[in-house]
DNA sequence: GAAAATATACGAAACAAATCGTACAAGGGC
DNA sequence: GCCCTTGTACGATTTGTTTCGTATATTTTC
């Protein structure tokens, strides 16, 4: 037997969402081109992949004819989707646990982790905008 | 042609790893054993897995004969090294970015967001222990 | 030490993923 | 309209991953 289909983007469709979350819709030419800055593969690669994505629909296609591609998710949402699929393979489901090791091992600067710091202060903030305190 | 071969471990490679770097040195068997609490699968299964990684060095076996399977590469090395990849694929290399983003969606509590805020603390306290400062 | 139980090796099957080749379609210039 | 360029579709190929079946080796039990 085999595996089991991922749930989650696959390596190569995740970099080509890359490229339309940052370009915005963009056309097969333009994601090679970009692409292609990394890797050197033939247009018909980017192109499979695209047609692969558009049948999971992970992006749309415009019918105008040089078709036009637009991610189909907000980067937010495939971003968190990826941290808790990683949370759950690789550090037992806890996203805290990831935390701890992000900011632990994650090479951060001083600056960088005031700034998660400072992040976590605003979030408290909004949660509870009086005390401090429930859980 | 395909895909290039993945430098990090794969999916039930890490449900090995797992399973290793909780139970301590563990014979096929008890592996097995573990992981058929999600999974109903043959000895043979994670046994195979066992010897692909084997030749990738992720474990070492023992001499003895029921084989001892042991983590090569500790869970923290292990987990950094996932976390830096998905930075790359998914957030532009940025583990600040991805630190945001887990903090900001993934689900945790306040308690566990202090006990983050805290860590970073903690961190300045050994990075510079008196003033504050470069970079 | 032979039978039974357990452990290991090895190859193959099933499927996903990534890439390419080739053929076909559409558009633009003259 | 006809060529040339560009875009699209689709199947084939290659390789990685996971699983299993079967055969062989090793250990244990009596």
């Amino acid at each position: 037997m085999a595996r089991r289909p991922s749930e989650h983007p696959t390596e190569a469709e995740m970099e080509i969402l890359t490229v339309l979350w940052r370009g915005g819709p963009s056309t097969v030419r333009q994601v090679h081109e970009t692409l292609q800055a990394d890797r050197t593969t033939g247009m018909t690669t980017p192109l499979k992949t695209l047609q692969v994505m558009t049948e999971k629909a992970l992006p749309v296609r415009s019918d105008t004819r040089p078709h036009l591609y637009t991610a189909a998710i907000p980067a937010e949402r495939t971003q968190a989707g990826l941290l808790s699929d990683l949370a759950r393979r690789a550090f037992d489901g806890s996203v805290r646990k990831l935390l701890v090791r992000a900011v632990q091992d994650g090479g951060l600067s001083q600056r960088e982790l005031d700034e998660i710091r400072q992040l976590i202060d605003d979030l408290r903030q909004k949660t509870r905008p009086g005390k401090r305190g429930r859980q």
